[in-house]
DNA sequence: GGAACTCGCCAC
DNA sequence: AAACGTGGCGAGTTCC
């Protein structure tokens, strides 16, 4: 299968040369690496991964492992541990891989309830860190500064990619993970740095596609919330208080069990396991003491009180709001999908609202999500071109030093602060809906900031 | 001895 | 019928 895009407008390639211009400026520039910091933990965590392999080899179920194949197993192979597990113990599996063979990724170990493979977990959580990312960093630095590439020639949505190294997928959620990896990131000295990154702009993006007038409500009225209205559909929640530990937390699980699932083209009994981990549900009988508490009563009382008595019952819920959620709640963005995806199957291809051009054999939900992604990513290309000439024209000493996707990363000259947050401020909120006429909603850009000569593990949000 | 594959996991 | 979109990277393993 092959998926050709290219662009068909003198716009579009003008996006890519000059794309690729101002990114090779940013690659140029760089980002400082603390090197002591690197080495210093790197001692750290292999003294703490050292330790962690101690105990685990001190463990009856390493001597078993050992025994089964008369020599020393290598303990970070996943083949080596579905064997042992799977094969000798004849352990059921919880689930399987593409390949057919038993997983053993972080999920299907936890499942299995066996104390010694948490000792094993958090060793390869830390050996990640020092070896995928710290070496990473030192691997590529050059007078303690790393260059990675950022190209826009290898993502079939046409996309971004970022290599040597990666600087687009550093630890954000785990928090250890985020502040060892990102505090060997630094600015220049006596500067700071920033990210400007875009709010929900595929769901917007998506939106002057579809153009639901319910989508597009949701969008312009801060008042509404759709993952909170989700979050009140699902668990049946009567009230919903933001401040609510437990109602926050069942947001996040309908934002991220329901919502972005179901627009990427997932369905519900996924959709409905997905929300029960984040309720911490189980999937079988449900009795009253099942799930998180959510205010002096737990999750599974209070859904048995709402007549769902079991994960069966949860999943037959889930399915009834899957299609209220494409029926009743955004019915034209569903049509739009049907037409678009008929349209696509008539002639093969389809063009994005940036003047780009897909062909090739694509399956339904490819052929839906490719030209979101990639125009929302051309949004934050054209605002990276303009905000780099910004910088040239005014002999600017702050410099962009990479993109993240829907963000803007850079090392910031202190006194050029509110100069640059401003003038960033109104090329994504004005300037790109002047260029590109087909956006047809608001669009919202956030600021987070790091300290003059701090990291980039300690950044706090501006209020703008 | 290296290419190509699998698996797991990090980001948006 | 099908069923979560896009990448990069490291380590282990298999194939040539």
């Amino acid at each position: 299968m092959v998926i050709r895009v290219e662009p068909n407008s003198k716009q579009a390639y003008n996006l890519l040369h000059k794309g690729i211009l101002s990114l090779a400026r940013a690659e140029r520039q760089g980002i400082c690496i603390d090197m002591k910091y690197c080495e210093r933990q790197q001692k750290t965590l292999s003294r703490k991964i050292a330790w962690a392999e101690d105990q685990f080899r001190k463990t009856s179920f390493y001597k078993d492992w050992k025994t089964s194949i008369r020599h020393e197993p290598n303990i970070y192979s996943p083949q080596q541990l579905g064997k042992f597990l799977y094969e000798v113990k004849h352990i059921r599996q919880t689930r399987q891989t593409k390949s057919g063979a038993g997983a053993v990724d972080e999920e299907a170990l936890e499942s299995l309830n066996i104390p010694e493979l948490q000792i094993l977990l958090s060793a390869k959580k830390l050996k990640k860190i020092r070896d995928n990312y710290l070496a990473g960093f030192m691997r590529e630095a050059v007078n303690g500064v790393i260059h990675p590439s950022f190209n826009l020639h290898l993502v079939k949505t046409f996309r971004g990619s970022a290599n040597n190294p990666n600087f687009q997928n550093i630890p954000k959620r785990d928090k250890q993970a985020k502040l060892i990896t990102r505090k060997a990131l630094i600015p220049r000295e006596g500067h700071q740095l920033m990210e400007a990154d875009f709010g929900s702009l595929e769901v917007r993006i998506a939106a002057c596609y579809h153009q639901d007038t319910t989508m597009i409500k949701y969008i312009k009225d801060e008042s509404t919330d759709m993952h909170r209205d989700m979050a009140q559909q699902i668990f049946k929640l009567s009230n919903f208080d933001k401040h609510n530990r437990a109602h926050g937390i069942l947001r996040t699980a309908a934002k991220n069990g329901f919502v972005f699932p179901q627009f990427y083209g997932d369905y519900y009994l996924p959709c409905a396991k997905s929300l029960a981990k984040w309720g911490q549900l189980p999937e079988g009988r449900w009795n009253k003491h099942d799930g998180i508490d959510i205010g002096g009563i737990k999750l599974s009382d209070h859904l048995i009180n709402q007549g769902i008595k079991s994960f069966n019952g949860f999943v037959n819920h889930i399915q009834d709001i899957e299609a209220d959620f494409w029926e009743n709640r955004f019915p034209v963005y569903a049509r739009w999908k049907e037409r678009w995806w008929n349209a696509y199957q008539r002639i093969g291809q389809f063009s994005m609202l940036t003047g780009f051009t897909c062909v090739g054999e694509m399956g339904k939900n490819n052929a839906i999500n490719y030209p979101v992604q990639g125009a929302a990513f051309h949004c934050l290309l054209w605002s990276l071109i303009t905000l780099d000439k910004f910088i040239i024209d005014n002999e600017l000493q702050t410099r962009i030093i990479g993109q993240i996707h829907d963000s803007i990363v850079l090392d910031i000259y202190p006194p050029e602060r509110q100069i640059i947050i401003d003038a960033i401020t109104d090329i994504t909120t004005r300037q790109l809906l002047n260029e590109f006429k087909w956006i047809i909603v608001p669009l919202k850009i956030d600021f987070e900031i790091g300290e003059i000569d701090g990291s980039w593990a300690d950044m706090k949000e501006i209020e703008n």
